[in-house]
DNA sequence: ACAGTTTATATGAATTTTCATGTAATGTAA
DNA sequence: TTACATTACATGAAAATTCATATAAACTGT
């Protein structure tokens, strides 16, 4: 029932969606409980590490296009939980940083990101999750290269 | 630019999204070229395995909402790609299947995504490709076991 | 500097997804 | 069997996403 025997959608191609909807399901409750959605939490956790992002490089990190991010920043900065500002050398780009109460909105949900991880590291065992990571690391590189 | 060091949701959560976006975005292309969506290639691609599946079955494995499955099943049924009939013993369900004009249309894909797969696994190399596969199999047994 | 091209973002319309809820069938316990 | 709870699916309204395209700024070669 839960497994899928016969799917196909490219075995790994499969595993991995299907390992990737678990983990980030699970993230996802205590996400909303912190009244965001995935994807705000994306947004503000890939820019409480940086200064700030333009609108392209947080798509490209959020796994999104780039209208659904113009968009999901638009209701984020109607929330007061990002703002942007053209960026000096180049007036196309709109660059993206978190207000400081969206750097309170997600500092929390930082450190539960951190105790999540922690728990599904030690579910796997310490060397076979660092071994799981340094795979779909070179997954990613050699998919990069190829693109 | 198309890493990001500094972005959190949770590494093992991120990477995980990461790689299965990308090969799910590479295959993407097949699929559209193919006419189809990725979901509705999803579904297809479960269904060509069984004989039949529920919408609750078809939404945990393509790992989509019953209500989208509902609706996206019923947009392929227009397009006569699959069928639907009453179960017998359990009135409620809507048993889907494919349609011959279904079966036509996915086997294609069928045999593109193996060797999509092929070229994946030779890139990262079979042995590493066959552990990356029993880890992320024992990472859903874990979190199945965990709900 | 100029015309043509590319790049970055925004936006309207159409499509899809989601939430909340409705309906009907099944299961359960008295 | 009669209530009551649960399960499977459908559906309407709201929200989010996507596609195609628009706009404006930078880049290129002449």
């Amino acid at each position: 029932m839960t497994s899928s025997p016969g799917f196909v959608d490219d075995y790994l191609a499969y595993l991995l969606a299907r390992a990737s909807h678990l983990i980030s399901s699970e993230f996802h409750a205590v996400v909303e409980a912190n009244g965001l959605s995935l994807m705000e939490w994306r947004v503000m956790a890939s820019l409480s590490g940086k200064d700030s992002l333009s609108i392209n490089e947080l798509a490209s990190i959020v796994l999104a296009k780039q209208p659904t991010v113009t968009k999901l920043v638009g209701r984020m900065q109607g929330a007061g939980w990002v703002q942007r500002c053209d960026a000096a050398h180049d007036k196309r780009q709109s660059l993206v940083s978190l207000t400081a109460a969206g750097r309170r909105k997600v500092q929390p949900l930082l450190k539960q990101a951190k105790s999540h991880e922690a728990q599904v590291v030690s579910a796997l065992g310490s060397e076979p999750a660092h071994q799981l990571k340094v795979m779909l690391e070179s997954l990613i590189a050699a998919q990069i290269r190829a693109g």
